[in-house]
RNA sequence: GCGAGGGUGGCGGAAUUGGCAGACGCGCUAGACUUAGGAUCUAGUGCCUUGCGGCGUGCGGGUUCGAGUCCCGCCCCUCGUACCA
């Protein structure tokens, strides 16, 4: 009678959570087993997840972010690499201070008591973070730094100041952010926001347009669809600047400066088109007949709000100025236009209009009855002037009534008109840039204070360094009408630093995105008193190599922190170009097809999840319903699901656990242990190239699923044979650390329950046996024209002839053989063989 | 309009380079057990057909021994963007 391990069928039927939780969480702390060296080393990972602001309370969207990156820390921690996972928080903001006003609680106490909940909600996850590296933007230990480089950039000359356009409400006497602007009216007291120039602070991000649009290429480990849009918000074109001038009046001479993609047309502008807002608009209607018609014009267009205005239901209007210019190429007087349909923040705010060769101009001539040239004639056209088109001409053709340009195909027109041009000094050629510089002024209390002081004989004087930070003052009085520092006579007024006479602080914050624009730089020497962080350590642990969030900033933030990194790079702090190099983008977490909020109701709540499932089962559903990248459709039942799995994995190894500390080999295993330890192998290979080169943690789950499946399939009758139970326990052992780094509990749990004493996450990712991946005979399909009639089982690597004479002995093979002729065999080497008869 | 992504069972989703479509999970059906639980276990579950078999990856064509996968032409959905001169 051979001898077995019978199983201990005592043991509790579902994995007791809350405790395990309670023990391990607590057992991880005190043994720091998440805290990262100071160096990098010769193996880095550094996996980041997109820090929250701290509302409170974690979503949904938060466990799944984090849920990623956690499992991608562990599983690199286990590689051996030093895994750098640290968690902070963006927690300067507007909704402190309208929690303030309305919970009559103080911004800074509403946002650290967040934070403080934030991090035992995310503790309960049973993320591993470093949490010695914690930040928080809002502590003066975080923007004394973000000013300091503030100072550096001012330094370099990427800071200046001009007029800027802001929503200003005029009952609230205050400036408005764009969210707080709805369908155009004040969010508080429903008046009308008008457009109000102030100065404002603006970093010159437009300087690195065009190094932030070329090394898009670098970045190759970055989803499709952000590059594209980056791009987009760049939006580089290039083109030519050309001097249309005024042609009679006061004014002649005086030049318009139109943008132009096509300088291949110039000879077709029969008209010209400013910007209601263009600068010149005033004064060349100041003696215009028009006058009158021109101000309730530009009066009406700047009633409209911005999204009404450029809404492609709205129709294209506008007036004619009663002035003219002359086309330089031609000599040519051409009526000057104002219409809604030309943008004053783009290119020069006025346009050259041929109407022949674009849809816009088409469609605003037709409607004006205004002249058209047919300039561009492609072969074969429908058209042979301008009379007879129906729609402008955009696509490619040879110039024409274009002086001596005619005859020239229209892209090479491009370059020789305005090389032509600039020889003439009537224009030249330009690059134009959609992205316009950052705006970076908020008159707001809660955030970073802007370290400069306007002095009245020195002018705008940055603050000494050695003098920050400028503490963000306490005692202010918060009422949502205008910019409390404005108010507060101590932090205002201040001695000019460098001549110690009267002086203003500037009483402006910073744009929030200035704080997350560096934090990943931070958390690398997150507790330097004497600099943001030390330049070796940043290039030791840069870039972040993998970076996990919402699509949301695929432009704003992503943006704003390659420029830092650049600036940063030309300041001198760091090397790398680039601070991101492989980027993830989290699909949605969504409930009922929409996506979770408080108005749909559809909010599910992440504590009650843990609460009632566990952390285990709550990381393991998210994880396994969806690919990272794509929505996620939270299902109540889903988690029930992952539940029961976590349960079934903790009775099937709890039940041999007391056999684990005296297994040995004990003769040979039987072929059914054999054919698991296979198994084991191919799932293990799959899983590890699951989680590292496709980042599918979906199906890598799944295949830990489907071989515990087999590991109960193969314990049917309770017993294992002595003989069998090192490859059941070798089995196990792997299953135990393939699903730590998803439910980190768990495994954890029962590897203590097995007898040990380490923790598991100490233990190397295991590593699969290539010869252990293939049998000794494989099954190959037999198909007949295409369709699978069988199969055959044979010895590997048999030879073609082999498998076909042994395909002939499946009875439903020789059947559909039956009568026809054989024309062709097709072997696909280990896989398939495919009879073609007829 | 433009740009990007996607369309596979009742549902979420698998299918690595063209090679057994539907892994894994949910749900459902039947049964076992029972301290009656959101427990556990067993069997089944794409559609049509009594069976043989046939049909099946948005639609229509094509290439191929073989197509969810490649090519051509459509349709639909989601996201981003929006008069960018």
């Amino acid at each position: 009678m051979a001898k077995t391990i019978t199983p201990d069928l005592n043991g509790p039927d579902h994995f007791p959570f809350s405790e395990a939780e309670r023990k391990w969480q607590t057992r991880w702390t005190q043994a720091n087993a998440f805290q990262t060296p100071t160096h990098a080393g010769e193996n880095k990972f550094y996996c980041l997840e997109m820090f929250p602001y701290p509302s409170g309370k974690l979503h949904m969207g938060h466990l799944r972010n984090y849920a990623i990156g956690d499992v991608m820390a562990r599983y690199y921690r286990m590689k051996g690499y030093n895994v750098l996972h640290p968690m902070g928080f963006d927690a300067f903001g507007l909704p402190a201070e309208n929690a303030a006003i309305k919970n009559k609680t103080h911004p800074a106490d509403w946002t650290f008591n967040n934070i403080d909940e934030m991090v035992t909600q995310q503790q309960a996850i049973g993320l591993s973070y470093d949490w010695s590296r914690k930040v928080a933007t809002c502590h003066e230990n975080y923007y004394k730094w973000g000013q300091y480089l503030f100072l550096k950039f001012w330094e370099k000359g990427l800071v200046y100041r001009k007029e800027g356009m802001l929503n200003w409400c005029p009952d609230c006497q205050t400036v408005l952010a764009n969210e707080q602007v709805v369908n155009g009216v004040c969010w508080r007291c429903d008046s009308t926001v008008e457009l109000k120039n102030m100065p404002q602070w603006f970093i010159k991000i437009t300087d690195y347009a065009d190094e932030l649009l070329a090394d898009l290429d670098k970045l190759t480990e970055w989803p499709h669809k952000v590059l594209i849009m980056q791009r987009n918000w760049i939006g580089r074109s290039e083109g030519a600047e050309i001097y249309f001038t005024v042609a009679e009046g006061d004014l002649a001479g005086t030049p318009i400066p139109v943008f132009t993609t096509r300088p291949d047309t110039i000879f077709g502008a029969t008209y010209m088109v400013l910007a209601p807002e263009h600068a010149l608009v005033e004064k060349l209607i100041a003696s215009s007949p028009e006058k009158a018609i021109c101000q309730a014009f530009i009066k009406k267009v700047a009633s409209m709000d911005k999204a009404d205005r450029t809404d492609d239901t709205t129709k294209k209007e506008g007036v004619f100025t009663g002035a003219y210019a002359i086309n330089p190429v031609n000599g040519h007087k051409i009526p000057i236009w104002i219409a809604n349909y030309v943008l004053a923040e783009y290119g020069t705010g006025a346009i050259m209009a041929v109407p022949t060769h674009d849809q816009r101009d088409f469609e605003f001539a037709k409607e004006y009855h205004l002249p058209m040239i047919l300039v561009i004639k492609p072969e074969n056209a429908p058209f042979s002037s301008a009379d007879e088109m129906s729609a402008a001409w955009t696509e490619s053709g040879l110039m024409v009534n274009s002086g001596p340009f005619d005859g020239t195909p229209n892209e090479e027109g491009k370059k020789k008109v305005t090389e032509w041009m600039a020889a003439k000094g009537i224009g030249k050629a330009t690059v134009n840039y959609r992205l316009r510089d950052w705006g970076i002024s908020r008159q707001r209390y809660w955030g970073m204070p802007i370290p400069l002081i306007h002095c009245e004989t020195c002018g705008t004087v940055p603050v000494p360094e050695n003098e920050l930070p400028v503490q963000l003052p306490r005692d202010v009085e918060i009422t949502g009408e205008g910019s409390p520092l404005t108010r507060h006579q101590g932090f205002r007024y201040v001695p000019c630093p460098q001549c110690g006479g009267p002086a203003q602080r500037e009483t402006d914050t910073i744009d929030t995105f200035w704080d997350s624009s560096w934090y990943f730089l931070r958390y690398i020497d997150a507790n330097n008193t004497s600099a943001p962080f030390d330049t070796t350590l940043a290039n030791e642990w840069m870039p972040v190599d993998l970076y996990i969030g919402g699509v949301e900033h695929a432009v704003l933030h992503l943006l704003y922190s390659r420029f830092f990194t650049k600036a940063l790079r030309d300041i001198g702090l760091v090397q790398c170009d680039e601070p991101f190099k492989k980027l993830v983008t989290q699909g949605m977490v969504t409930k009922d097809g929409a996506k979770m909020s408080k108005s749909k109701g559809n909010v599910v709540d992440p504590g009650e999840i843990l609460k009632k499932f566990g952390a285990d089962a709550a990381r393991l559903f998210i994880l396994f319903t969806s690919p990272p990248e794509r929505d996620l459709e939270w299902s109540d039942e889903g988690v029930v699901g992952a539940s029961r799995f976590v349960d079934r994995v903790y009775r099937l190894i709890h039940r041999y656990a007391h056999a684990f500390p005296k297994a040995a080999p004990d003769g040979n295993p039987s072929e059914a242990a054999l054919t698991l330890q296979r198994s084991l192998h191919q799932a293990l290979a799959a899983v590890t190239r699951d989680i590292e080169e496709r980042m599918n943690l979906n199906t890598a789950i799944a295949r830990i699923m489907e071989l515990v499946n087999e590991m109960y399939r193969f314990v049917e009758q309770g017993e294992i044979a002595s003989a069998d139970f090192p490859i059941f326990k070798e089995v196990c052992d792997t299953v135990m650390k393939m699903l730590s780094p998803f439910a980190p509990h768990i495994a954890d749990e029962l590897w203590e329950r097995t007898g040990r004493n380490t923790l598991i996450q100490e233990e190397a990712w295991p590593v699969f046996n290539p010869d252990l991946l293939v049998a000794e005979t494989m099954k190959i399909t037999v198909q007949i024209n295409g369709k699978v009639r069988g199969s055959a089982e044979v010895p590997l690597d048999a030879d073609e002839e082999a498998i076909f004479a042994k395909a002939q002995e499946d009875p439903m093979v020789t059947r559909w053989l039956e009568g026809k002729t054989i024309r062709r065999k097709i072997y696909v080497k280990n896989k398939l063989f495919n009879i073609v008869v007829s």
